[in-house]
DNA sequence: ATGGCAATGTTTCATTGA
């Protein structure tokens, strides 16, 4: 099973992209985040004839996610929003899709140390954990996948010194993203070797593609039973080339079939 | 081996992202 997890910065725009992409990669259940695209208007039909379902959980101009599952598997026990956590903005979407539960979350950016929205992320991060730690009760298999806005260590970031105590890399945040691991969470990306200053995130601004200054903050977080029968772990930066292209790369873990 | 913000709607600027 490929599973994989992208922010597209709107559907609408990506789309092209992103038909293209899983012509070329397959994947098996894919999580998106900022879709910026209402339930009424998600583009259906022409993700079905790309060989896949979706499943959407959107608003207009801000967050949404989908999950997408390619022809043959099925998604069910489809759940939205974080258990216990009234919000307003669509952020998550869950599914079982076979035997594995996929969470594919779209985790509040913050927008600065000490403000409201930066509250809001670490509040949002805490609820994430007890719904995490249930889901891991009932699941052997769960991949919690998606945009997590953090950076969990300096070799995640492309200048620790410059984002020290910065939004994306502060220690609440990098302690909330610890405290998932603590629930029995699995850096898929860190289980294999990888190149130095690999990164899933780079700024429209300044060059910062071209310069590799980015930031790792895309993940996919595995079960240790899932993490176990996890063979590789990539991040496509070719996905971030080229014309009109998402912020993010897409990032993709391979599963083995049980044995 | 890449390119100097992008997407949206409140639209000709403001807001948000990260």
């Amino acid at each position: 099973m490929k599973l994989v997890t992208w922010n597209v910065n709107s559907l609408n725009v990506r789309l092209p992209r992103l038909i293209d992409w899983l012509a070329v990669h397959a994947p098996d259940v894919v999580g998106l985040q900022e879709t910026k695209t209402e339930d009424a208007r998600f583009p259906h039909d022409a993700l079905r004839q790309a060989g896949y379902v979706a499943h959407a959980f959107g608003q207009r101009t801000y967050n949404g996610v989908a999950l997408l599952v390619r022809d043959g598997l099925s998604a069910t026990d489809v759940v939205t929003g974080l258990p216990g956590f009234p919000d307003e903005q669509k952020r998550v979407i869950a599914a079982t899709v076979a035997g594995v539960r996929v969470i594919n979350a779209y985790v509040p950016n913050g927008q600065s140390v000490g403000s409201d929205k930066y509250a809001y992320k670490l509040a949002w991060c805490q609820a994430a954990s007890a719904a995490l730690s249930d889901a891991l009760a009932a699941h052997r298999d769960l991949a919690f996948l998606g945009d997590m806005n953090i950076a969990p260590e300096p070799r995640d970031v492309h200048d620790p010194a410059l984002w020290d105590g910065q939004v994306l890399f502060s220690e609440p945040e990098r302690a909330a993203f610890g405290a998932w691991l603590s629930l029995g969470l699995v850096d898929a990306f860190r289980r294999f070797e990888q190149p130095p200053n690999t990164f899933s995130w780079w700024d429209y601004r300044m060059l910062a593609f071209p310069k590799n200054r980015g930031l790792r903050i895309d993940h996919i977080l595995l079960s240790t039973a899932l993490a176990e029968r996890c063979t590789a772990c990539r991040i496509d930066r070719n996905a971030r080339k080229g014309d009109k292209p998402s912020d993010h790369a897409p990032v993709v873990a391979e599963i083995a079939d049980r044995a």
